[in-house]
RNA sequence: GCGGGCGUGGCGGAACUGGUAGACGCGCUGGAUUUAGGAUCCAGUGGGGCAACCCGUAGAGGUUCGAAUCCUCUCGCCCGCACCA
């Protein structure tokens, strides 16, 4: 690394002001030392971060690898929260560098989505174009903050670059299918491969079975062309489906599920209505139980992994079928979690969009009455999520007319239609058990159905509509009783009875449903996918990628209630050959006319595997080279691998930190990245909050409408009412937005770093409040003045050492240090703040013990240290220092101060020696001059003593 | 409704596996210095009391020699899920 160092002074500062003392740390003085270090460190090209490979990679040293969740630059640019994420980890990445470790600290940009797609609309100017502005000035913002990124490996989403990627791993999964058996993907040739070989066969529905063909079964061989592909179809990882999806009209797009919050769009709050349509849709659901599982592998905040084992939902139940009444002869499958409540079942329900439903409608058996079932059925069609969701209680429905056999006492059950049964989870059919249900129950009453008891708490004691588990009661017939049974061996035993009769059987069920992929908008990566004349899909050769997003001048969506993709208007675009869009040459002919498929990948997708392009940014072989895959993210002895810390916001709990985490393990079955999870340890930033002003009415009031008026009094100026200031989440519509140019211009960078970092803990939500900041600047002006003359700028510093300064080092190194690891950035700025007025108050610190402070204090306020560590004659950054070391003897006290209590209560204190036995502290203790007053002659009965700690005396 | 988390000075917050509650900062009070300061330095600052001492971690109980910390109930706030059978 050159030693070239910049002129030692800073530029003369120009306020008159500061004349007296023209190099006290202030806002000028700062800025000085901060533009200075910000252009060398750039210029040197200090956080350049080797990779294995590199001439000066050091592969005997451990990795670090931490980030943020990359920002999505937005027009209004940077705002202080986003530093919540950036602060912390380079804080972290400083800490250790210096203790040894290769650090990955990188920066990206999400650059993809909706909201730089409405953003442009909005001001008539391109994506393309405001994105990359955006980008620019976040990353002169955050480079204005001396982020010790490698920022060698940014990127953008956007970038042809690195979309290539993502829809290089697209393709991954189209040529995926899921192995039961093995527990993972694999490639879609090794499934043809088994099929060919006759290991697995297709049913006539043309579903494929882990089991050679039984007689009669057609092979592989003797289905035609079609047929084949239908059968693969129903196995890739990536694969189009009609589906119920959620679309919102006003942004013009469907939606996935994670991406809708209370039937609304979770951005912008638009409402959602459900409707078929042919998407493309990733299995995420084959890796269910793996995502669930491996849950457990990470030191992650148990909040989020508890959501995402809610969102995964796994329930074990049954599944049962009961037989139709004549004339029909299949039966209708439902799922339980609660088998054991089998002889409760007194009707069955089924969702209005049931298979069932339709038959009946197109082919009524006699006596059905078909119109108030098509009335029901249309109504419940036209209401969306919102309006089904009965708050009430209330709940509708429709008898359909015909009926169902109970398995075990061979009763009519009425079947009922209803949309409180939904279709997407289960079979969208249920036996209604409304002894033991609320909804059911409900239903119940409603409609006048019969309900049974059958479980009861103990034996004795009735209940209404009881749900937990306990003891059965009227659950016999002439095959099967179950009564006096407990909850657990009753399901057992219903679960038995039902496998071995053949007409149901154990099941377990999920919650989480395949992910829709596909978005009817432009600002997003294109499939690299077309389609032939007959509609046959076609994944594009790797050679042919990126597909690249077409300019398109007019990419304002059409409102309206059919879902119309923009990518459609690319007239020029979307309509080529096969040859042309690169379609391997034994599926199409090269001239062969092929349509681009026109919807686009959601948000997301770029956000799925970012981390793991900055190990090898520029790579344009591979998305990632194996070397610096398994080194930054192979497994480590005390983890399953993957980036060793991630800062993000809990907002993502269950969109991309489950999306990554189901594209990760995609490629680790795959054989493409090392570790099975994205992750090992993640961190939620808490969510800053600043001065909001209320009306009477809690309604809030932006703050530029608000006038103080006296002490803590506010009026709102339009009507002159008082308002009461509250704190609030920052929003661009109370106007209470913290900008951080605004804080770094008064204060400096450093001290907005320390502020932000000294407000709480981390994961705490924090109130911004202007009138602190001061604190941490103080810290910094008395740490500064603490070696450095104000007048002259030279150090000046003490000769000889303090054994109380330099103890109170010791300690606050070995502070410092520990806290940084836990993330405990408050406290150790306190401790380093009470270092410094130590020093302050003992005659200052020496060239050793400033050579050591400034260490310690570098993650927090890089420039600051940067500017001492160089007045000490250093040349190489203080970024590659080690960190000092502590002497553990040094830190251990001669003499301490233990109080003694009485009875619990606090009545003396005592010196003594540290290592003093229990003896001597009895001892002393009771011959203490007050104890011994106070005791008088009473008997002692017992003394509790702790060493370092208490002694507690208990008299009679 | 279900699940989870949190309630500590005027404010932000400290307090390791139960062991000196209030570290550190803001604010406030007094003093020093300065032509002046929203600068700096020193001292003080949970409440009550002259004091010994008493009371204090949302409230009420409990466990313990000892509880902000553990247990039970109540209140308040925040977050997540929400007809998932």
């Amino acid at each position: 690394m050159s030693s070239t160092t910049p002129s030692d002074q800073p530029d003369q500062p120009e306020v008159v002001s500061a004349a007296k003392a023209p190099f006290r740390y202030g806002a000028v003085l700062s800025k000085a030392i901060e533009s200075r270090w910000q252009s060398w460190w750039s210029e040197q090209d200090v956080f350049r971060t080797p990779n294995p490979g590199d001439d000066d990679f050091d592969a005997t040293k451990p990795r670090f690898f931490c980030m943020g969740m990359f920002p999505y630059p937005s027009g209004a640019g940077l705002h202080i929260g986003h530093l919540t994420n950036y602060i912390p980890n380079d804080i972290v990445a400083r800490y250790y560098r210096m203790k040894g470790r290769n650090v990955l600290h990188p920066m990206g940009w999400d650059a993809f989505g909706l909201p730089a797609e409405q953003y442009a609309i909005e001001t008539g100017v391109h994506p393309e174009e405001t994105t990359r502005n955006a980008i620019n000035t976040f990353r002169s913002q955050l480079k204005r903050f001396g982020l010790s990124c490698d920022w060698s490996r940014e990127f953008a989403t956007i970038d042809p670059d690195y979309y290539k990627w993502t829809q290089w791993i697209w393709l991954q999964a189209y040529r995926s299918w899921y192995d039961h058996h093995e527990d993972r993907a694999r490639p879609v040739r090794e499934l043809v491969e088994l099929l060919e070989r006759g290991d697995y066969s297709v049913t006539d529905d043309l579903e494929i079975i882990e089991a050679p063909a039984r007689e009669g079964q057609r092979s592989w061989d003797d289905l035609d062309h079609v047929e084949q592909r239908t059968a693969i179809e129903h196995r890739r990882l990536a694969y189009l489906s009609e589906q119920t999806v959620n679309w919102c009209p006003k942004l013009g797009t469907v939606l996935a599920n994670e991406e809708v919050i209370d039937g609304r769009s979770e951005r912008g709050g638009h409402p959602v209505h459900r409707r078929p349509l042919r998407q493309w849709m990733y299995r995420i659901t084959s890796f269910a139980d793996r995502l669930l599982k491996d849950l457990g592998l990470l030191d992650w905040p148990e909040s989020t992994k508890r959501q995402q084992t809610e969102w995964i939902g796994r329930s074990e139940g049954a599944e049962i079928h009961f037989r139709l009444e004549e004339p029909f002869e299949d039966s209708l499958v439902v799922y339980t979690t609660r088998p054991d409540t089998l002889f409760g079942a007194t009707f069955m329900v089924v969702a209005p969009e049931h298979p069932l439903v339709d038959r009946l409608m197109k082919n009524p058996p006699e006596g059905v009455d078909i119109h108030a079932i098509e009335a029901y059925v249309s109504t419940s069609k036209d209401r969306s999520d919102l309006d089904r969701r009965s708050d009430s209680g209330v709940k509708t429905g429709v008898f359909s007319g015909i009926h169902a056999l109970h398995p075990l006492n061979g009763e009519e059950l009425q079947i009922w239609i209803s949309d409180y049964v939904l279709m997407e989870y289960g079979h969208g059919a249920i036996m209604s058990v409304p002894g033991h249900d609320d909804r059911d129950h409900a239903f119940a009453l409603e409609f006048g159905l019969p309900i049974i008891e059958v479980v009861r708490p103990s034996p004795e004691t009735e209940t209404e509509c009881y749900h937990g588990e306990g003891i059965n009661v009227n659950s016999s017939s002439d095959l099967l009783s179950l009564d006096g049974m407990h909850t657990a061996e009753a399901k057992a035993g219903v679960i038995a009875w039902l496998e071995e009769h053949g007409i149901g059987r154990g099941k377990v069920n999920f919650r989480l449903r395949d992910w829709l992929f596909s978005r009817q908008r432009y600002w997003g990566e294109p499939f690299p996918v077309v389609f032939d004349e007959q509609g046959h899909h076609h994944g594009i050769e790797d050679g042919s990628l990126p597909v690249e997003l077409p300019p398109l001048a007019d990419y304002e969506p059409v409102e309206s209630s059919e879902p119309s993709p923009l990518l459609s208007k690319a007239v020029q675009w979307l309509e080529t050959t096969a040859g042309e869009a690169g379609v391997p040459s034994d599926e199409l002919d090269s001239a062969a006319p092929v349509r681009r498929e026109v919807n686009t990948m959601p948000g997301w997708a770029g956000s799925c595997w970012y981390y793991i392009r900055y190990c090898d940014p520029h790579n344009t072989d591979r998305f990632v080279s194996s070397e610096a895959e398994s080194y930054w993210l192979g497994p480590q002895e005390d983890g399953p691998g993957g980036v060793d810390l991630y800062i993000g916001g809990a907002e993502h709990a269950v969109l991309h930190l489950l999306y990554a985490r189901f594209w990760h393990k995609l490629l680790f079955d795959l054989g493409l990245v090392s570790s099975s999870e994205p992750f090992s340890k993640l961190f939620h930033q808490g969510i800053l909050t600043s001065f909001a002003y209320q009306r009477p009415d809690t309604t809030l009031v932006p703050v530029d409408e608000v006038e103080e008026v006296g002490e803590e009094q506010w009026i709102e100026k339009a009507t002159g009412e008082a308002v009461q200031r509250v704190t609030a989440k920052m929003s661009k519509s109370l106007k209470n937005v913290v900008n951080p140019d605004d804080v770094v211009a008064e204060y400096g960078a450093d001290t907005c770093r320390l502020y932000e970092m000294y407000l709480g803990p981390l994961e705490a939500s924090k109130p911004w409040n202007p009138r602190d900041i001061v604190g941490v600047h103080r810290f910094l002006q008395r740490t500064w003045r603490l070696a450095v003359n104000e007048d002259t700028g030279e150090l000046q510093l003490a000769d000889e050492v303090d054994e109380a300064v330099e103890q109170a080092l010791h300690r606050t190194i070995l502070k410092v240090g520990e806290d940084i690891e836990r993330l405990a950035f408050n406290t150790a700025i306190a401790a380093l703040i009470e270092f410094t007025n130590t020093a302050t108050g003992h005659g200052g610190v020496t060239k050793d013990q400033l050579d050591r402070l400034s260490r310690i204090l570098s993650p927090f306020a890089p420039h600051v240290a940067e500017e001492l560590w160089h007045k000490l004659g250093h040349e190489t950054t203080i970024g590659h220092a080690t960190w000092p070391t502590h002497d553990v003897e040094l830190l251990r006290e001669q003499m301490i101060e233990m109080p003694v209590q009485i009875k619990g209560r606090i009545r003396s204190k005592i010196m003594v020696a540290a290592d003093a036995d229990e003896d001597t502290l009895r001892t002393t203790a009771l011959s203490d001059e007050r104890i011994v007053d106070l005791l008088g002659d009473a008997e002692i009965l017992k003394v509790i003593v702790v060493p370092g700690r208490i002694i507690n005396i208990i008299p009679g």
